[in-house]
DNA sequence: CGAGTTTGACCCGCGC
DNA sequence: GCGCGGGTCAAACTCG
């Protein structure tokens, strides 16, 4: 029932899935915390908010971030730790193909201070 | 007006 | 097989 919806709304949307399924590309990813009081961190890059969603024992939810230059697919997830305020865990995927266009002294203090998680 | 945000629905993998 | 948790889409809305 469901796929039928799917295919009589969107005909193209069985293509679209196998297209991605196929596309196992799986990008770069790593993750740093930050000690700061805001959860945007305007790090030269311009980003488009696409979603948010509450993760389990956190509190907090989780905000997803998509890098408005096109043919730029960077994703970036931001999310504040439960029980600490004021760290911001935020978690980059992808690599940006151009270079900053507004540079930031404000983040390059906080990538002094930033924390890489090993598995990434 | 248009780029960016909000927000609920949708999708999908995984564990029970 | 089903329900849950996490990730994404897209229509409506907002604000400069």
């Amino acid at each position: 029932m469901e796929e039928d919806k799917c295919q009589v709304l969107f005909p193209c949307c069985s293509e679209e899935k196998e297209k991605r399924k196929k596309k196992k590309e799986r990008e770069p990813k790593f993750a740093f915390q930050t000690r700061s009081q805001v959860d945007i961190l305007d790090d030269g890059y311009r980003w488009r908010k696409y979603g948010q969603k509450a993760v389990k024992n956190n509190p907090f939810p989780r905000s997803y971030y998509k890098c408005t230059e096109e043919g730029c697919r960077v994703k970036k997830q931001v999310q504040r730790q439960s029980g600490d305020e004021g760290v911001v865990v935020t978690t980059y995927q992808g690599v940006h193909t151009h270079p900053v266009d507004k540079p930031s002294d404000n983040f390059h203090h906080i990538l002094t201070q930033m924390h890489i998680f090993p598995p990434y």
